[in-house]
DNA sequence: CTGAAAGCGCTAACAT
DNA sequence: ATGTTAGCGCTTTCAG
């Protein structure tokens, strides 16, 4: 290992001034800076990141709690967050950790291996997001409101993408509804869920029990939640799903059971996924703002990591309609 | 913060007797184990990473390379590794590095923040990893077999999968084939292709230039490659594609070029992502054995980290054959 | 402008 | 069995 101490020795200077020519708050005479900088780049000297950090006491690194890694959207997320966190020299720790008290993070915080961190998973529960924030350390929810909750946040409008789906069928005469939804202890499925039923009954538009229909994001719940459809013996003329995965086994399930789409029945989905629009889908759906998302939460918790105090911020970034053959038809 | 002087002014014992607390490897009175394992628990300690990284010259961490996050294998194994890295206790750094050289890694071996690098990308180009193995450093190869590079490397057995696939159509009467495969620069595409071509090889069986199809590893290189199978006037009885996303594409546009699959042409893929399940596609396929492999990539990195020498292992994980729809037709 | 020295929290000798 | 002490490599006073 390559220590300051071994490149003060080369440059014949004392490592304090290797610190300055490095940190460069000083003046420093330039013959020597200009040896220490010779020095540096013959040795491959890299600084010691355990030692800068214990001294500073600023690790450099956040840790990202991720609960889901497996949900169609986080490898996007992550890999704008990590992108924009190389950007800010920041060093990415990741947890695979789906206890919602986030026990990794917690002790990733104490340890001192990080200096903040990001909270990607998708349920509810935040005794871990709470615990962290009531002791002062920069926290990031990213792609949940929780207006509750005193910390900072960026998410997509999943509130107004449920809203705009309903708005979407009610402008153009399609109000006998199915919707099948998403788990309702997430944050981005009961939104959309909400979004959705202020707009039937802004309309005065009814939804039958018996058709809206909740369980996991993924295609099985769309192919049963449409097979039950299917069973039910009367069809609707469109159905919202929360989530373009279960939307995905809705009009799978659908065309099996003989029923064209968009002819008998319109289907939407909600998020965007690339696979939307391959051609046995061709989807409809709302896109996520996703690496909106990623830069601009890590703006904000690198301004929290500098110390910016005041209110949480609550960043809502709007979703985009993308309208395909699932829906329209002539 | 907590310190362990804080814990020991707390059990009224020496800042040392804590760390032997802690550490377990010298003898302590029982009583005075008592009173620190108390406080302990009642401040809430836990060791400073940094502090400890420093006196032992361990981080506790390893390094996860990862070129493609995108590509739809890599959140399956992220999430198998960083549960591996879990149950042993070890930190997961992850960097997001397409540069063939790996800076990012190497300043984190450097820096001392990891003690091993983990390489998940798909590029043949292996300057990174050499630099590191040549140094020493713990490094390993996930799902990517190298013969020529001396590290350790689990991989599932990607040219086997790929004889697999060809003896599959051969045995069963198809041999007026087609490929479809990945990008010649990663590791596993080259490998599948290699495969397939050593079946052909020995059953005297040869395909035509023009029906073996190489690109990126899309649905859309898939769409693309079937097209223009369409275009060429004839088909052939079976399709290999060196990935499921391909497979999709190449059943999507037979399909809407009026093709019959199965009962026309038969379409294998390799990957077993969990889509290919999916009543669409119903697509035969090839699965990887992520977690395996995850697993034991773990395995032979901690016993490097913990010292053992010796010639680097190969460990190859058979693929395993699933038949569905989209070959098996009676 | 620069060298000497203190100290971040920890482990591991070294004393006792 | 346990307290004292010396650093790990770095940044930052404090002298000069």
């Amino acid at each position: 290992m390559v220590t300051s101490r071994d490149v003060a020795h080369a440059a014949h200077v004392s490592q304090a001034t290797v610190s300055r020519v490095l940190n460069g708050n000083t003046r420093v005479a330039p013959e020597a800076r200009e040896r220490v900088l010779r020095a540096l780049d013959e040795l491959g000297y890299v600084p010691n990141a355990s030692a800068k950090a214990m001294r500073t006491a600023r690790a450099g690194a956040v840790g990202i709690v991720a609960s889901e890694m497996l949900n169609p959207y986080f490898p996007r997320l992550l890999d704008a967050l990590t992108r924009e966190a190389r950007e800010r020299d920041l060093t990415v720790l990741l947890w695979n950790d789906d206890d919602p008290a986030a026990p990794m993070a917690q002790a990733g915080v104490k340890s001192g291996a990080v200096d903040a961190v990001i909270f990607a998973a998708a349920k509810q529960e935040t005794t871990g997001v709470d615990q962290l924030a009531s002791r002062g350390v920069p926290v990031m929810l990213v792609n949940r409101a929780d207006p509750g909750n005193p910390v900072d946040q960026v998410t997509s409008d999943h509130e107004g993408s449920g809203y705009a789906a309903a708005a979407y069928f009610l402008d153009r005469g399609r109000d006998d509804l199915a919707t099948v939804f998403g788990p309702r202890d997430t944050f981005a499925s009961p939104a959309r869920e909400r979004g959705f039923r202020r707009c039937l009954a802004e309309r005065g538009v009814e939804v039958a029990t018996r058709r809206w229909f909740v369980g996991t994001t993924s295609y099985e719940h769309g192919w049963a939640s449409a097979t039950a459809l299917l069973e039910s013996g009367t069809l609707p003329s469109a159905v919202f799903c929360s989530a373009d995965l279960i939307a995905f086994g809705v009009i799978s399930a659908l065309r099996r059971g003989g029923v064209r789409v968009p002819e008998d029945v319109w289907v939407m989905g909600n998020d965007g996924l690339p696979m939307s629009e391959w051609d046995p889908f061709d989807l409809t759906t709302h896109r996520q703002p996703i690496e909106e998302i990623a830069k601009q939460g890590m703006d904000r918790l690198v301004a929290r990591m500098a110390g910016e105090h005041g209110e949480p911020r609550r960043i809502m970034i709007p979703t985009e309609l993308i309208v395909r053959g699932s829906t329209a038809h002539a």
